[in-house]
DNA sequence: GGCCAGGTGTAAA
DNA sequence: TTTACACATGGC
């Protein structure tokens, strides 16, 4: 039996109530919050560093971390490769669970000097394989430097997504980290300017309006949105 | 003062 | 295979 085309199609929304295509659903984002020019970010090599300080932590934090290892002179790969991990982890420590992101960064980055930087990793036969295998990279790390580093058509899950479409009724909120890629990745073209954005959209969104507290009132999405529906 | 933030790894059930 | 928990700072 093969899986479900959506992978939230247990609880279909009211009939009246017709899910947006997921190109529909960009379409709606782009108009309300206009381009994203993503990832924050001067180098690839800095997406890659950002990749890693945001897990599971505030953007505004993590900014001040790169500011701190830039004003250190400490933004460079080999540095931080060998830089000593107490003292790294004092220049990371707002962005949060700084002893462990100051392992995880040091092994990385020892990592791309190894393989010669951003195109080097960009030639390896499965770039994401080689670095889900590094402590303290996992599948949306990976992923979003993956397209945000290296332009690779790959599309990026995270907390905001699985939030979103959960509530438009077009995934599940159980549904794992794979699934939801597969949905995004065979329903969209193949296309890394898209994913871009659109992963870029889906942030914005959850931060204005799509948040833990849904603010509904004024949400782009609210008239195809059965929890918009239901709560407002 | 509690909740939330662009997760990941490990260990127990 | 799933679930629980540790990891930590800072803004609202």
């Amino acid at each position: 039996m093969s899986a479900p085309d959506v992978p939230g199609s247990k609880e279909t929304p009211a009939p009246e109530l017709k899910p947006l295509s997921l190109s529909a659903i960009h379409h709606r984002l782009f108009r309300a919050y206009g381009p994203q020019h993503w990832w924050p970010a001067d180098s690839p090599f800095e997406v890659m560093v950002g990749a890693i300080l945001t897990q599971n932590t505030n953007w505004r934090n993590v900014e001040a971390a790169i500011a701190s290892l830039q004003a250190a002179g400490m933004l460079d790969g080999s540095r931080i490769a060998s830089c000593d991990e107490a003292r790294l982890g004092e220049l990371i420590r707002t962005s949060g669970f700084f002893n462990q992101k100051a392992v995880s960064l040091k092994a990385f980055c020892r990592f791309y000097l190894d393989h010669g930087g951003a195109a080097g990793l960009k030639r390896l036969d499965d770039p994401r394989r080689a670095l889900l295998a590094l402590n303290g990279i996992g599948p949306e790390t990976a992923d979003s430097m993956l397209l945000y580093a290296l332009g690779m058509p790959v599309f990026v899950i995270d907390a905001y997504t699985k939030r979103i479409f959960a509530r438009l009724g077009l995934t599940r909120p159980e549904a794992s980290y794979h699934q939801l890629q597969e949905f995004f990745e065979e329903h969209l073209p193949m296309d890394a300017g898209l994913f871009n954005e659109y992963h870029a959209l889906i942030v914005e969104h959850a931060k204005q309006h799509c948040r833990v507290k849904p603010l509904c009132a004024e949400c782009p999405l609210l008239d195809r949105c059965p929890t918009g529906q239901t709560s407002a």
